[in-house]
DNA sequence: CTGTCACATCAGTCCAAGCTGATATCAGTC
DNA sequence: GACTGATATCAGCTTGGACTGATGTGACAG
């Protein structure tokens, strides 16, 4: 069984920002007016590195207006917390398999 | 409860070939050669990226005469696999909190 | 329709970090 | 000791991607 972890999404969370605004979204939906006051980074910044997260779906849209919500995926979050819990498993299954060596 | 994931883990497990190298090792302990082989990655890189990893403590490593063992820890994912769960069901309770405009 | 505000896009700068070749180190073998 | 193979370290090159300022677009208020 070779469990795999999606490189790409974790590729996606591994921005320090953009964990800070996955974390925040894991709180409660918020536009992109209250990103920037919680975060202090400029809105160019911030909309660049939302638009990364809708991408690759981490994330959701919902138009309010001239506002627009974000609101965090948690089943994307659970499935990479699945693939990195199988690979735990795994290892710990595997913990005496030692490949000789040549 | 605000949940945080440790960011220089998942940055350390961001790049394609370390987290190659960590879903071999989660089915075997290998030593550089190995890993070599398998990835097809030159020595001096793969070194490189071991030393990221044994510093991130994701890895330890068993010397063994002139060859070096390298075995996942799976408690370190584990803890990743716990945070990221933690978030997602943060997310999940959250679902409906929505801030409001300014 | 005009101004303002929220948000997105574009073009350019800059730096962290990945990759490499050369070299050092250390363990076995002869 | 001399030699070979396994692994680590060093210095330099190069590139992806984060950040920014300027600008575009679209929605509401007046």
């Amino acid at each position: 069984m070779m469990t795999s972890v999606d490189t790409d999404l974790i590729r996606v969370l591994a921005d320090p920002l953009r964990l800070r605004i996955v974390t925040l979204l894991a709180e409660e939906t918020l536009c992109t007016t209250h990103l920037v006051e919680e975060t202090g980074a400029r809105q160019t910044n911030l909309s660049n590195h939302l638009r990364v997260l809708r991408e690759a779906g981490v994330v959701e849209t919902e138009p309010c207006g001239r506002y627009t919500y974000y609101r965090l995926r948690p089943d994307v979050i659970d499935r990479l917390a699945g693939q990195f819990a199988d690979l735990a498993e795994s290892a710990r299954t595997a913990a005496d398999n030692k490949r000789a060596c040549p």
